[in-house]
DNA sequence: TTGTAAGCGTTATCAC
DNA sequence: GTGATAACGCTTACAA
């Protein structure tokens, strides 16, 4: 009773593949894995007999043997909904063809046993590796107890926060200070800095760009300022509020990413204070919030679905066969967008 | 040489687990998969062996041998991606902590080769079961696809579109129309609405809801005031520069996401036109927007967190052993939340 | 270059 | 109730 297939599912499995093409199922594994020591004779009546039975291997049998699963996790704690997204379809253009899936697990920061949770998933799942979004990326406890488990990552962050192989970064600082510029280009010479959470790296690099574009303007850092908030709308409203109080009020304020410049936006137009015109205001991330609020915000645009590919390209390139092992760069550039949220400030102005 | 755990992984193995109980592995095998038929002895000192050992059983090798993956999968094709997040927030808050991983696989519902992928696939990881978001949730191939490929799969959408097993929807209807019914009672009779694209449910249910209110309201149906969106902000844009050229214009309008009011909203500001006061909108989904802009939005909070969780409870309650059979409900009720973007019509208009 | 035998860690079968 | 033994489908020694 020469059946071809399992039973259960009815798919061919590598046993049929060897007997239809009458060789040992070694030799059709080798063909599956890109083995290189196969005569080419071989691998074309083998490549011949996979297309005739629509064979396809089974993972969960090569999980088994090889230890892993054939899975990346996206590992995040980060709130902003369109930065996780955006990233998860860069990760997913990156192993678009593949037989790899995309796991994803939101972890809290906050709680202790982060870490235990993330060592009991990676024990469970084993996946190929793992991709670490900020703000978590920039736990270094993580990074280690993934080398501990034998489990690949990438991190990613708003600097460069490991080696070319584990990294992927974005210039933050850079770009901010090209932003900060533009404002003193505009004229402005009180600016308004929303800081992000402490010990976020990238608010620290965001706030530096700040710091280093008025210092080089010879503009004096006033402290009344620079608002520390959270990231969230809620506290630009508050930074709003704080520093439209301040006499004079600044005629710029620049925020550290769009959700608070929304924030800052949401009371200047709530108080009847007219955007651009009184009160210029650049964000950060190119959120889709960005452009639908009116004013349209300045902003820099992250360039996050290109980093989630650039992310997992080196977190697989030694799995596919395909993929040159050619140095694939660390930092990825973002890009400063004028809208309409920014003009030069008033003359009339006390 | 009695060596504990498997040289690979360090990890124990069930065989050591069935030699510290003294057992055989079968029986341990019955414990962990909940195996009524054992005495409470042997199933207690087992235990105790899995918990001395710090035993993990091996998901790959259990996938092999059930012939399928602890993997969940979310298939979409959704662009909002608040609307993606939150609801696998909703389905990790239902497999938390279970051995349970959730992929995400989105998809291209313009793409002929959909289905095809969609079956390759489900082949090669051979999941427990996928859930299905609107608008691929409404195409019954896939369901059938799922059910042919021995998946289990849950739909969500903005009607009942399944059997109770298979299905998970809100009330959208009936939520735009008591939204209606909100800009009826403020004393607007000339109100516009911005539709969603051709063939999506959602589309087809939340202007019927429309359509219902007026209706009861006595309010004749004018097609000059009904525009064809696409749920994209551009083109709420486009629905606000044609409705506010209609003579005279809607006092209100009624969009059928927040994105497309948000749209709405961005015109009229650009045009000075006052909202509420000259001009009132209600949106649909409570997406971060909705809160984000000036003034803040009337809306429809989408319970979209809470159906995840509910769909993600239907696929797998029958592979958790705690989970109680009892039914769980297909519909979750919508709220209407009313903010700033509403308020009686001007008097004075002509 | 190819094949054989022995796992990988679990579950299913079918006796006892 | 419990336990040998054979799958599950593939990979990795090691041999030929």
């Amino acid at each position: 009773m020469a059946m071809i297939g399992s039973a259960e599912t009815g798919q061919p499995t590598i046993n049929d593949v060897a007997a239809h093409a009458g060789v040992s199922k070694k030799t059709v594994s080798r063909v599956i894995n890109g083995s290189p020591l196969l005569t080419d004779a071989t691998r074309a009546k083998v490549k011949q007999s996979i297309e005739a039975l629509g064979f396809v291997p089974n993972p969960q049998a090569r999980a088994l043997a090889f230890g892993r699963n054939f899975m990346i996790v996206l590992l995040h704690d980060n709130p902003n909904a369109q930065t996780v997204l955006n990233f998860q379809s860069g990760i997913l253009q990156a192993i678009g063809n593949t037989d790899l899936a995309l796991a994803v697990r939101p972890v809290d920061r906050s709680s202790p046993a982060m870490l235990d949770d993330i060592r009991e998933f990676l024990e469970k799942q084993r996946p190929l590796g793992v991709l670490l979004l900020p703000p978590i990326s920039e736990n270094d406890d993580i990074a280690r107890l993934c080398t501990a488990q034998g489990v690949r990552y990438v991190r990613v962050g708003s600097a460069v926060l490991d080696d070319a192989d584990h990294c992927v970064a974005s210039n933050d600082r850079e770009m901010v200070a090209a932003a900060c510029r533009s404002l003193i280009a505009a004229g402005h010479r009180s600016i308004g800095f929303v800081r992000g959470p402490a010990g976020f790296r990238s608010a620290l690099e965001r706030e530096t760009g700040f710091r280093d574009a008025i210092a080089e303007a010879g503009i004096r850092h006033d402290p009344a300022l620079v608002f520390q908030g959270n990231y969230r709308f809620r506290s630009g409203q508050d930074a709003g509020r704080a520093l439209l109080a301040v006499t004079p009020p600044p005629t710029a304020i620049l925020a550290s990413n769009d959700e608070m410049a929304a924030g800052l936006l949401y009371v200047a137009l709530e108080r009847g204070i007219k955007v651009p015109q009184e009160l210029s205001i650049i964000g950060f991330d190119d959120s889709p919030t960005a452009s639908h609020i009116w004013p349209a915000l300045s902003t820099v645009r992250w360039p996050i679905l290109e980093m989630g590919e650039l992310a997992a390209r080196k977190l697989v390139r030694d799995f596919l066969p395909g993929e040159d092992k050619a140095d694939l760069p660390v930092t990825l550039n973002s890009t400063f967008i004028e809208r309409d949220s920014v003009a030069p400030p008033q003359p009339s102005r006390t």
